[in-house]
DNA sequence: GTCTATAATTTGATAGAC
DNA sequence: GTCTATCAAATTATAGAC
């Protein structure tokens, strides 16, 4: 499932999940937005909770297809993690948008069953992969490690959000216990 | 304007919005929460923007007097972010529910302006604290420091939810260089 | 695959009786 | 201050024509 019309429905429900979270984003104003009537969207996502675990799934392999490029066996540590947080902090320059999952994420105990266990498929992906970029350069405590970096990517987003300028988010991300 | 009335709506709304965000309570909801009719709300928050102002307001005001039991003159400043720290866990432990101006800051561009105002004052007030702490500790570039310190609270914090486990709160909390 | 038409429910909000 | 009654709009979803 990936015709034209299916990808311009993701991407308009991407931009108001991100804006608002999960009851922000509707057939109707995602038919509006693409030129098409809600009826349409139904053919292709039966449901709404369809039409987000399938935006959330996306969401996360295209995150983790940005993440493998990053070379976690490279010699310099500080600057994958730099990389690292550069993919966030471009989510978010990019779209001036929260990450989809972090939204989601808050709000967790309010969505469908399938779009909670999506949402929590891009954090471990997230955890796996930094604990092993970390095991590799022989931290202590790579999953520890890997979960104070993980909330601080998501903080520093919050924050910028909450402020109303990306520039927040540089100065809330903290590497320098690895420099 | 502090009835009993105003207090249970108040309360109700709060466990609502910080389930699911702003689109996630109703007049309808709260109502049926507490026994009412939903017009009897009105009469106290003519508008949602109006009742989402006051929650918000209270949420921090009720926050920043928590704060300032927090003995910033004292000699441990360790203890002290233990402390600070312990606010944000509490109030995941307590209610299982994200902090209500995490959550807010997150769809902060859905929100009303007031209440996106509102939201704002929590994150300068905690961000002002941090920086009066770290300030008589002397430590250095202390504005900076209490900015990575309240993402790392409020990542903590959706991580915890992300994971459907309050104990994620505490593994992602990072103190360690202030010790 | 997309449309029209429509159903059932929920939403924020108002008018007016008590 | 709380109620009944009501409204207009928006919501998810379905049936059936083309």
């Amino acid at each position: 499932m990936s015709s034209d019309t299916v990808d311009r429905i993701l991407k308009s429900a991407e931009s108001q999940a991100r804006t608002g979270g999960y009851n922000a984003f509707s057939f109707r104003e995602i038919a509006k937005d693409i030129g098409i009537k809600s009826s349409s969207i139904h053919y292709h996502f039966p449901t709404k909770a369809d039409l987000a675990t399938e935006l959330t799934k996306r969401y996360t392999e295209k995150f983790t297809q940005h993440l493998e490029m990053i070379d976690v066996g490279g010699k310099d540590l500080i600057s994958k993690l730099s990389d690292y947080a550069d993919l966030f902090y471009e989510a978010l320059r990019t779209d001036q948008k929260m990450c989809l999952c972090g939204l989601f994420a808050a709000e967790a105990d309010a969505l469908p069953d399938e779009v909670k266990a999506q949402t929590q498929k891009f954090f471990k992906t997230n955890i796996s992969w930094l604990e092993d970029l970390l095991t590799k350069h022989d931290v202590p405590s790579p999953e520890s490690e890997a979960m104070k970096l993980l909330a601080n990517m998501e903080g520093a987003m919050l924050l910028a959000k909450a402020f109303e300028s990306e520039k927040h988010f540089k100065g809330a991300i903290d590497l320098s216990k690895f420099e």
